[in-house]
DNA sequence: ATCATTGATTTCTCTAGAGATGTCCCGCAC
DNA sequence: GTGCGGGACATCTCTAGAGAAATCAATGAT
């Protein structure tokens, strides 16, 4: 920011993350490889322990390296998953679910861990965006690998869906935009924004985040013709697990 | 991730992290307001120094607060500023080069603080995007109200500009998208990739960034009618103070 | 009145040490 | 082979102390 007119060498602890840093970017470590630990660097520069794990919180913090307990601290680096921006999806592509994610994993594979559908006040945020106080949640988790990468929440007005309520959360064949169209309310526009920021503890804790890796947030309202919001959906990605990807014509 | 089957109770600084960051997003406390310092968390919970600096170092790791040396800790809330998706860039709009901004800020004041323009060689990245070694290179920093919020660097194939290699990243009236259209590559087609990431050091001394904040990076290819990639601009946003915003039909 | 200095406050950096906790692997018993 | 125990090892948590560096307000000299 403000740097002052003499020019204070950095820490050290700052100069020895500096230089592993390097090394990490230089390419000449590799992504699982193991970063000297503390030990080994309290005996190399001569410091404390304090000290040594200053440096590497650094690169911790800087969501370079992944620290596990009792083993060491390794390299990490992002190998980020393909996500297309909805301007790809089509109605045709709508009832396949899966075909914008299939093409897109790299061959990883890709599985969805339901959690749980329940109807719930909403929040004061989506009361205002959907424009009720009473709305059903379908929470999702999405696996690559095995591994959490994605957190979606859809939200749907109460009201619209009443009668219908045990179906409409509940996917089934063709998928929720099927049924949103089998009730009149096909989704005609969408808005879409995109947010990142470091995670909540609840969500590290599901997403499994090491420190340092900040979450990627898509919150994506639908509307049906006439302008009447029928879905809210919010998903919280993994950030070193995602590329959103949008195109488009001028 | 792994959740040992006994309950541990969470360790001291986690806890008073806990307190405290509820205490911020309850809302019972707002943007500019000082956090109990090292000293009071030391008398208050009868802890070392060491440990009330570990548990505002989770805060400051999260980015909801920032240090201030000689001062004390402070609550930082994000203020983002919506910025649209490039959806809805018309060819009017082009022209006026701020347009999408004015409406974006809030009302607080936007500049530009040119860095520099320069002929360099392509990194590797963008010789295979932009299918040429050889490069012009304009690099923006963009303030609000005074505070850098974004880094900018818009590649040009030289090859093609070739000639009017003077004017063409020099943006001029018009700005450079008429210009390409000068030259006969008016754009026609974009891709746009949006990621997220901790900054690096660099970023962030030049963005100002505290600690704890991440960046969002926008790769925007556009290309010419024909396929040709005419202009690579990758776009660096303080994750603090940016909503992306896309809106489409189905 | 303006400017320089001082002092109090606070964060920042680092040392030294110690016990707890989790991971990995080897060897032994079954 | 399989499973379990135990030791080696590494990170994690915390204490206690001390000097450096930045901020801010009050004081004092010009």
């Amino acid at each position: 920011m403000t740097e002052s007119p003499v020019h204070h060498e950095p820490p050290i602890y700052r100069r020895i993350a500096d230089r592993l840093r390097d090394q990490i970017l230089s390419g000449s470590m590799s992504d699982g490889d193991r970063l000297p630990g503390e030990n080994a660097l309290m005996a190399e520069y001569g410091i404390a322990r304090a000290t040594a794990r200053q440096a590497l919180a650094v690169l911790i913090n800087e969501g370079l390296a992944v620290p596990r307990r009792g083993s060491g601290v390794y390299v990490r680096l992002f190998r980020p998953i393909r996500r297309h921006g909805s301007r790809r999806l089509s109605r045709e592509q709508w009832g396949q679910g899966r075909a914008i994610w299939d093409s897109d994993t790299r061959g990883r594979s890709y599985t969805v861990d339901e959690v749980h559908i329940e109807r719930e006040p909403a929040t004061e945020q989506v009361a205002r965006l959907l424009d009720t106080d009473d709305v059903w949640v379908r929470r999702r988790r999405y696996l690559v690998d095995g591994r959490p990468v994605q957190l979606a929440a859809s939200h749907f007005p109460a009201d619209l869906v009443e009668g219908t309520a045990v179906t409409l959360p509940d996917t089934g064949p063709g998928g929720v935009y099927a049924r949103l169209g089998d009730l009149g309310y096909s989704p005609a526009h969408f808005t879409e924004e995109v947010r990142a920021r470091m995670p909540q503890p609840k969500e590290a804790e599901l997403l499994g985040l090491p420190a340092g890796t900040p979450v990627i947030i898509i919150s994506r309202i639908a509307y049906a013709a006439g302008g009447v919001p029928v879905e809210l959906n919010e998903m919280t990605l993994d950030a070193a697990s995602y590329v959103l990807q949008y195109d488009f014509d001028a």
